[in-house]
DNA sequence: ATGACTTTAGAACGATCGTTCTGTAAATAA
DNA sequence: TTATTTACAGAACGATCGTTCTAAAGTCAT
């Protein structure tokens, strides 16, 4: 069944510039109207390919979050050690950057004006990234490399730490803010006592 | 001269609610409205006081930090080493969280309806907090309790990491989140590699 | 007590918000 | 070709936004 329609594609663009946007702006900053003008498209036509702006931004979290794991299970088995592990992870955030996405969610989670069923959808959000994490210290755990009393606060910590660097992506320099994000690997193995 | 007006009581209240809403719902989150409802003057009343939602948040972000900055400074040489003065630093950041405010400030900042002089201001901001966590890891340094290569990145780092859970503070049960906030030091000081 | 000034509430404004409704051109099906 | 469905634009809605205006009540000096 061929279509010649190309609601796809639209959809698709409204999406993308509608999370770039929440990114930068964060939920209520960010209006219908700022969508419609960056995307192209009429602001009713927003609400043609979307309920309303609390489903569109479920949506965009969800799915990106979603793609954010699919990529990263498929690079993951490229790196050998949980350091090199935890290196690049550190660059695969920063790259791909959903945790905009998880701030902004907590601030919609936040708002009592959120339907709950939404506000459980969004708390579920960060479990994939966390997993993630949770991996490759367990995975140094089992091969000796790391020596870590407690496996989930250290996880928390290290999300934490790289959400939080996320934040300066669109307003500090490329090379400088990848500087930080090695560094704070680096602290994470390390630490800064002498010894 | 006394004074029987008790304004500058109502203007603290404001600005009080003010500072916990801006923390908890953002900037563009929180309407004059909610403030006037909290606060439980009227919204006129409101602009009474302070010349507008912007200007209002500017006093609240610079005013927060400077007491922030004063506090710390006079319970600072209660703690005599480095490592003592770190684990301090991060319960006091957790107790007396202005960093909510350094958040709501970098949404201010990234609006581009912001004004230029607004920007400027709120860029300030961060100063006192890193100039004060900066100090430390230089004692640190000092004493030779510490071996930091890049105190510039490192100060940066710990900034973020301590800002960053501060977000948990109106959601996170106050005991475990102690717990996460004693243990970023923890890492930052030993890291996680097997010896 | 009178008049000046301060502090407050509340109505009202235009702008913008999220959302819905209406209309229409293009694509498909008949 | 005609009828139906799909994909869009744009006007319009009520609600709420930040802000201003009006006016009354409270406080103070005289």
């Amino acid at each position: 069944m061929k279509r010649h329609y190309d609601s796809e594609e639209t959809r698709r663009i409204i999406a993308e510039k509608a999370a770039q946007l929440f990114s930068q702006k964060g939920f209520a900053g960010t209006s219908i109207s700022d969508i419609s003008k960056a995307s192209g498209f009429s602001k009713g036509h927003v609400y043609y390919h979307f309920e309303n702006k609390e489903k569109l931004f479920v949506y965009l979290a969800l799915d990106g979050m979603r793609a954010w794991g699919e990529k990263w299970a498929g690079v993951s088995p490229n790196y050998k050690t949980a350091r090199d592990k935890l290196y690049a992870m550190s660059t695969f955030v920063m790259n791909n950057y959903q945790t905009p996405l998880l701030k902004v969610g907590q601030e919609l989670a936040a708002n009592p004006a959120t339907s709950p069923e939404t506000v459980q959808q969004l708390y579920g959000l960060a479990v994939t990234p966390m997993q993630a994490y949770s991996d490759i210290f367990q995975y140094g755990i089992d091969t000796g490399e790391f020596e870590i009393d407690d496996l989930q606060g250290t996880t928390f910590l290290f999300g934490t730490l790289l959400g939080a660097l996320c934040q300066h992506i669109y307003t500090m320099e490329h090379g400088q803010l990848h500087g930080l994000f090695r560094k704070s690997v680096d602290l994470f193995l390390s630490g800064i006592l002498k010894r």
